[in-house]
DNA sequence: ACTGGCTCCTGAGGGC
DNA sequence: TGCCCTCAGGAGCCAG
């Protein structure tokens, strides 16, 4: 489900709520995520002080006084504040009781999402230790792409989807950066020359930020950690448009599959 | 060092 | 209504 923007969006609808609050209670229900949930999780966690809720590429970061837990919410899942007593949802897998605010729900029909919880920096963690930068922050530009795509015969789509080179750009954000800088999504990332790798990470910070502006992409069920949809679905201009005319040129945008991912360009605006 | 393919899992949607 | 197939917003892991 989330990228980027989907991520954030939850961070934000989150930290008011949480930053500085105790942490009473947690529990449970099904550990059995993309990693087993330690059945210590609980004991290791409550008593603490969450001190801020971050972001690092898709992974949140609780910040409590005692240790970290990194979270990450996989194709299907979302963090949701809900009033004590809610009912159980199917797939709410983890709940998380806080002094002083609504209850928060970890949800998430397919499993491949985690909860880590560590004591040490977790920028160290194995999750975390080889990523690339944010592509919202400094140290991402064009020259970054040139220099790290050089002899790379890798599709650009693939290469700009790769964590170790630049974070959060999933399917939906790689489609519509790549459509509007005008690159073929399956042309080798070494044949892309610098200039248009600069067009290509200004589109990338673009779109990632337009959609965080929105709220994020909901294509079905994505909801902020507030439970309040995106709005950015009815700005894409390409993913999910496979037959439909190009909004530049008129011409059918094209679906193919590349890298077992379903991928849609312009055959006439993206070379 | 790269590359492409497979995998984890549930649910939705289309065709018959 | 039901069954079967394909596909889905991620990304670690593996063989070649």
């Amino acid at each position: 489900m989330p990228e980027l923007p989907e991520v954030e969006t939850t961070r934000r609808g989150l930290a008011p709520h949480l930053d500085g609050r105790l942490l009473t209670a947690a529990l449970v229900r099904e550990p059995r995520l993309r990693w087993p949930v330690p059945d210590a999780l609980p004991q290791l966690m409550v008593g603490g002080r969450l001190e801020r809720v971050e972001r690092r590429a898709k992974y949140l970061l609780f910040r409590f006084d005692r240790g970290c837990l990194i979270a990450h919410l996989g194709m299907s899942g979302s963090l949701r504040l809900v009033p004590e007593h809610t009912p159980w949802r199917t797939h709410d897998h983890v709940e998380f009781a806080f002094e002083g605010a609504p209850r928060l729900r970890y949800n998430d029909p397919r499993r491949f999402g985690s909860l880590h919880w560590v004591t040490d920096a977790p920028e160290d963690h194995f999750l975390l230790s080889g990523l690339g930068p944010e592509p919202l922050g400094a140290g991402f530009d064009g020259a970054l792409l040139h220099r790290l795509a050089r002899g790379r015969r890798v599709a650009v789509k693939a290469f700009v989807m790769d964590a170790r080179i630049v974070v959060g750009v999933g399917n939906i954000y790689a489609t519509e950066a790549l459509f509007m800088a005008g690159i073929r999504p399956t042309r080798a990332a070494g044949q892309v020359g610098r200039a248009r790798y600069d067009r290509l990470a200004e589109a990338i910070r673009t779109v990632l930020g337009r959609a965080v502006t929105m709220g994020g992409t909901t294509l079905r069920d994505f909801v902020g950690g507030d439970g309040k949809p995106g709005y950015f679905r009815q700005s894409l201009a390409c993913y999910g448009r496979g037959g439909e005319p190009c909004v530049q040129c008129g011409q059918p945008l094209r679906s193919e599959r590349l890298a077992q991912r379903a991928t849609v360009f312009c055959p006439r605006c993206q070379r």
